[in-house]
DNA sequence: CTCCAAAAGAAACACTGTCCACTTACAGAG
DNA sequence: CTCTGTAAGTGGACAGTGTTTCTTTTGGAG
């Protein structure tokens, strides 16, 4: 079992072709993929492709995992390429990061965010992958609530029903806990997922065509709408280089 | 031409009955609408469809505009029904219109506000019915920079070119001009599309599924959110009533 | 070399949207 | 009233789809 077998590799490697034919149809053709012609493009016979996947929906689930991780690849590769004291510059960047992915890759990003395929149930092993972008943008929020920054408008208390929901959350999630005590970690969420929504409606907006004979100055439009949220979250620029 | 001959009456219901069961089928089966399935429900042969909608692109717009119009009326009834002073009030009932209209009818919602469908191009005719949401909103906030209402943060310049972009907005609109001069009327535009974005994002997350086992109290979390926003766009509630 | 299991193929089934030729039924003209 | 043109509805076909079953080929292990 050190080395896979030949077959086993082939067979990878099949699988792997299939993954890119489907995409390249996914781009062009739409959402509307058509498991007979990723066959035919793989010259292979309809039924053969039951040997890789088991079913069309099968297919779509390798595909969505892939949507969500190459996306989280690229939101997180941007983020991380700006130093961490500037709370500002990364959220900056990971939105970038989330943009420009979902704009090269319209319909893989319709897949995993717009409506959902009817009869599909994400698989549990899904969550992590989706929920990368979030987590990470969420850090963002921690680190400027840790470093002491605080939003612009006056935090507004949470309904002590959604606070619980978010504490519980917290509770769960895994790693060390908010050394800090005020504000509230629960509210500090809060204005993550005010964040988040806003991002992912930016974009959703964007790529489906919702700003079309509205805005044409994309890229700037999304940017202030972006500094407005980082406005809002009181996300700041760390110290001067060489404080620390 | 006064009244409609016998033949129209019926053609018109037919097409009306049409319309219904599709939207039943959209409602328990999801977005696959099966033609012939509409047509079985209908007593029809599929061919016969063809008599009413030349193909099923053209059911699926009819339902499109359909829901466009019912989300608006939806939302713009619950609007209507606060008085006018109290701009905080008018957000958040037009925000409860859409959400509320959006949950109780996800199939139809996500066919409009989902991934747009591959070959589909919406009809000119359409962009009014498509923003009529939007547009309630931009009133609301112009009517608030009208009473002297400012933002809570310090209003972030707009970039020149998007500033272009919505004062073109703002010429090509109907309607009499806004008559203050400060804030610009652009960028009280570029806030009510804040709003604009964070409302739908909510709802599409929350319709969508985005928010399983996050948040629980769904509409205490939502009407969070989009108080945080009112807050954000400094809307708030009218003279004390009786002083008109 | 033999044998077995994996991979690929062939054919069928039940669907789908769409088109075409044909029949039926009705509204209006003479 | 009859005649006629048009609209509505029927039946059948076509190409395409996802999926299953059975059969054939083929590659690797003993």
């Amino acid at each position: 079992m050190s080395v896979p077998s030949l077959r086993a590799r082939v067979r990878a490697e099949t699988a792997e072709e299939i993954r890119a034919i489907a995409k390249r149809h996914l781009a062009t053709e739409g959402a509307n993929l058509s498991l007979r012609a990723v066959a035919r493009d793989a010259g292979l016979v309809p039924s053969a492709l039951y040997r890789y996947f088991p079913s069309r929906d099968a297919l779509l689930t390798a595909l969505i995992t892939d949507a969500y991780a190459a996306l989280a690849a690229s939101a997180k590769a941007a983020e991380a390429a700006v130093p961490r004291d500037d709370l500002r510059a990364r959220f900056l960047a990971l939105s970038h990061g989330v943009r420009s992915w979902a704009l090269d890759h319209p319909a893989e990003y319709a897949l995993i965010y717009g409506s959902p395929v009817p009869g599909y149930a994400a698989p549990p092993e899904m969550v992590g992958p989706a929920s990368e972008v979030a987590v990470t943008l969420i850090g963002i929020v921690f680190d400027a609530a840790g470093r002491g920054l605080r939003p612009t408008i006056p935090t507004r208390p949470l309904p002590a029903a959604t606070a619980a929901d978010l504490r519980r959350l917290l509770d769960k999630s895994p790693g060390p806990k908010p050394a800090w005590a005020e504000p509230a970690p629960e509210s500090v969420i809060a204005i993550g997922f005010t964040l988040w929504t806003q991002l992912f409606g930016l974009v959703t907006f964007e790529v489906f065509g919702r700003l079309d004979d509205l805005i044409d100055t994309r890229r700037e439009y999304f940017e202030h709408q972006i500094l407005v949220m980082a406005d809002l979250a009181g996300l700041d620029a760390g110290p001067a280089p060489g404080d620390g």
